[in-house]
DNA sequence: CGTCGTTGTGTCGCCATGGATACAACCACC
DNA sequence: GGTGGTTGTATCCATGGCGACACAACGACG
C-alpha cells in the first residue's frame, strides 16, 4: 500500500501550541539575526510573525531578545529558553520520524491472558507477552525491527534476561546497508520477522541465510492493537 | 518543565491527508449506520461531512457503502478498505502516543567516531554506539526506557548478542506498578538510567536497591540529536 | 402511489489564519 | 541632528474550512 504515514509534532503549554511552523520561525531568527529578515526569508509577513512570537512568549516565556535602533537598526536573537524549546522540539520530531521510518512486523494473534496492562498473545510463532489494550481479544502485534535482539541459537536461557519474549528462527535473508543490516527471520509465522542490527553484529553472530538464531524482545516494547474491523458487533 | 508533547497523526495518499477528524467521522458512520446520524452525533454539518467522504474516497478508494431509499430511508456502512484504513491509523496513533508516554533518559556526549549512519558517542557512562546525525559533535543521546534489557551482572559476554551497548550498574530504585516496574539504575552518568521491565523480570533477576546488574540496548534503537543551541556559529 | 429518512448537490455566510500596508517609536552611527 | 533598518501596532483584505439551509433524487414499504 502506498500509504504515507506522517505527523505534526507540537509542544504545548497553557493551551498554546508550538509547532513546526514556529520552530522554523525561531530558527530563521537565529540564522538571520532579526525577526524582519527571518519573516522575509520564510516568505511570511512580518506583522503576523511578530504577533506570533508575542503569543508564544506569553506561554513559553521570553524567547527572543530584541534590540531596536542603532547603526544596523537593531535585531533579535534567541534566548536560552528558545534554544531549549527548539532542542526539545527537534528531539520530538526525530523520535516521531523514527516511528514512521523503522520497519516493523505485524503479527496477528489472540489475547489469552491479561494482568494489568500486560497480557499474553498467542501467535503462530508462539506466545508473546505484550502491552495489550484493556478490551480486545483479536489483536495485531507490532514489533519494531530495532527493538529485537539476536542471539546465538543455543545461547542464553530466557530467565537470564529481562527480555520476556524469545523466538527461535532461521535467517532467511540479510540485506546489508552502510553500517546497518536488515535481517529477515523465519520464525514459523506468516510474516517473517525483520530485525535491524549493526553490521558488526552480522559478523559476530555469523548471520547468513540458513543460520539458526534466537530473537528476543521485551514485553514492554511490544504493543498490541485491536484488530481493525471496528464493526464487529 | 510542564511541557506537553503532542502530535497529529495522518495517513497520506495522493496529497490527501486522512487525520484524526476523518477517523472520527468514519467511526461514527460505523457506529450509527448512516452518514447523516454520524455528522449529527459529532455535531458537524452533513454537507461538509458528505463532501469530505467523497474527497477521501478519491484518494483512498471506496470507504463507505451507501444505500438510498427504503423503509428506513437507507444508510451507510464502512467498506473493508475503510476498516483497514482505520486500523492503520489507530496503530499509528498508538505508536506516536507511546513516544510521548514512555520515559527516556537523555545522556550528553560527543561523537568520537562515525561510519555511515552509525557512530560512537562518548558519554559519562562510557562509549555508546548509536544512530548519529551526519554533522554534529556535541549530542544528546535518548534511550527509551522500554528499549533497555537487563541481565545478571556477571552474565552474557557482549559478543554473544546483537545489543552493542552495555552498561554495568547498580539498582538505585525499583518502582513496581501493576504488571510493569520502573527500575532506576546508577551507571556512573549524571542522569540515572531508567528501565521499564515486567514484574516477572524484577523477580527472576532479583532486582532490588543495591543489586549489581547489567543493562544493554541496541545501537539501532538509540538516536543521538544535535545538542540544542543552534546558535553555535 | 404517497411517505419518510436517507444520500447528493449548490449556495450563502461566518470566522480564523495570515498577508499587505501604513505608520509610529527607537537609537547607534555618521 | 538626520539616517537607516529595526521593532511595535493597527487596519484592511484574501483565502479556506466549515456550518446553515434549501432542494432534488432515491426507493422499500405500507
Amino acid at each position: 500500500m502506498d500509504l504515507d504515514a506522517g505527523f505534526d509534532a507540537r509542544l504545548e503549554r497553557d493551551g498554546v501550541r508550538f509547532g513546526a511552523r514556529d520552530a522554523e520561525l525561531l530558527r530563521a531568527v537565529d540564522e538571520h539575526g532579526s525577526l524582519n529578515a527571518a519573516a522575509e526569508a520564510l516568505g511570511r509577513s512580518y506583522s503576523r510573525s511578530q504577533r506570533r512570537v508575542v503569543e508564544l512568549e506569553e506561554a513559553f516565556g521570553r524567547l527572543v531578545d530584541r534590540t531596536r535602533g542603532g547603526a544596523d537598526g537593531g535585531g533579535s536573537s534567541l534566548t536560552a529558553a528558545a534554544d531549549r524549546l527548539l532542542g526539545e522540539f527537534a528531539r520530538l520530531e526525530a523520535e516521531f520520524a523514527g516511528v514512521t521510518q523503522v520497519e516493523e512486523t505485524v503479527l496477528r494473534g489472540t489475547v489469552v491472558d491479561t494482568e494489568g496492562e500486560l497480557g499474553t498473545v498467542e501467535t503462530d510463532a508462539g506466545p508473546v507477552r505484550a502491552v495489550v489494550p484493556p478490551t480486545a481479544s483479536a489483536v495485531r502485534l507490532a514489533v519494531r525491527a530495532d527493538a529485537i535482539t539476536l542471539h546465538p541459537a543455543g545461547g542464553v536461557p530466557e530467565t537470564e534476561t529481562s527480555a520476556r519474549n524469545r523466538f527461535r528462527g532461521e535467517v532467511r535473508e540479510v540485506v546489508a546497508g552502510d553500517a546497518v543490516a536488515r535481517v529477515v527471520l523465519d520464525v514459523g509465522a506468516d510474516p517473517d520477522l525483520t530485525v535491524l542490527v549493526t553490521r558488526t553484529s552480522v559478523e559476530t553472530l555469523d548471520l547468513a541465510p540458513g543460520a539458526p538464531v534466537a530473537a528476543s524482545f521485551k514485553a514492554t516494547a511490544t504493543r498490541a492493537y485491536p484488530v481493525e474491523s471496528p464493526s464487529d458487533e
